[in-house]
DNA sequence: GCAGATTCCCCTATTACATCA
DNA sequence: GTTGATGTAATAGGGGAATCT
């Protein structure tokens, strides 16, 4: 019984105190501010909510000045969101968007080096979204432009988020067998007890409530299993 | 105070390139 | 040398919320 309850809670809160869930769960007003470094307590008592299954500790305070240098690679009010500067040197040299291909019109693709790869790795594993003042000194730490930091942390984010539901996945699955052997199990159990003999279940039935008899009693005219003392 | 426009940041899905077996 | 699989940087487009006019 507890494993059930078990189960169905465990279906029912999946993703619940993941900290990807937690964060998308989150009215984004409410995100935002927290992530402005105006509210850090709050945020924190949001996601307490949760089982606790986070580990990663929310953005440091920051205030959340906005990055002059960011500003030109944002969307337009048209809502055509592209980026028209895009930087696919590794040392950073700013490219226009027509340079950011080769001469066979082709797309160049930036390899982050391992050092780069690390340090916005330790960086992410501190704070997994990027305050504009964040962004900035990653970028000039890295030699990267700022939307290319903000880009690494959106990935890492999806790949972060695929990799959870992937696990949560193979433990659901792992649940969900052993939950079907115990079912069957219990088929069996309750197929050879429908078979009993009428001496035998009475047998049976007294063995159950002498053991315990704070939850089942035998009821000595319908010999039916009743609640115990409270039934 | 309200409405619409703008800005910012996030997310998801997809594309395209680099690398490796 | 070619090819398919894989990883991932970059792009596209949509949404929510704050801010501005």
């Amino acid at each position: 019984m507890e494993e059930m309850e078990e189960a169905c809670f465990t279906g029912l809160s999946l993703g619940l105190g993941l900290k990807d869930y937690c964060l998308t769960t989150i009215p984004t007003k409410m995100k935002r501010e927290a992530d402005r470094g105006s509210s850090i307590n709050r945020r924190d008592e949001m996601c307490m909510v949760t089982l606790g299954l986070s580990t990663t500790p929310f953005p440091e305070e920051d205030e959340g000045e906005e990055d002059p240098m960011d500003i030109g690679g944002r969307e337009s009010p048209q809502g055509m969101k592209a980026h028209p500067e895009t930087c696919d040197s590794i040392n950073g040299v700013t490219t226009s968007n027509s340079e950011s291909r080769n001469h066979n019109g082709r797309r160049k693709k930036l390899r982050l080096s391992k050092d780069q790869s690390a340090l916005l790795e330790d960086s992410f594993k501190i704070h997994r979204t990027l305050t504009p003042t964040h962004k900035q000194a990653l970028a000039d730490k890295l030699k990267l432009k700022p939307r290319q930091v903000e880009v690494w942390f959106q990935n890492r984010r999806a790949r972060s988020k695929l990799k959870q539901i992937e696990s949560d996945f193979e433990r659901l699955k792992k649940k969900c067998e052993s939950l079907s052997q115990r079912n069957q199990r219990l088929e069996k159990e309750l197929h050879e007890l429908r078979s009993m003999k009428d001496e035998q279940w009475v047998s049976y039935a007294s063995r159950i409530s002498d053991l315990c008899p704070e939850v089942l009693s035998l009821c000595s005219s319908c010999r039916k299993i009743t609640g115990g003392r409270h039934g």
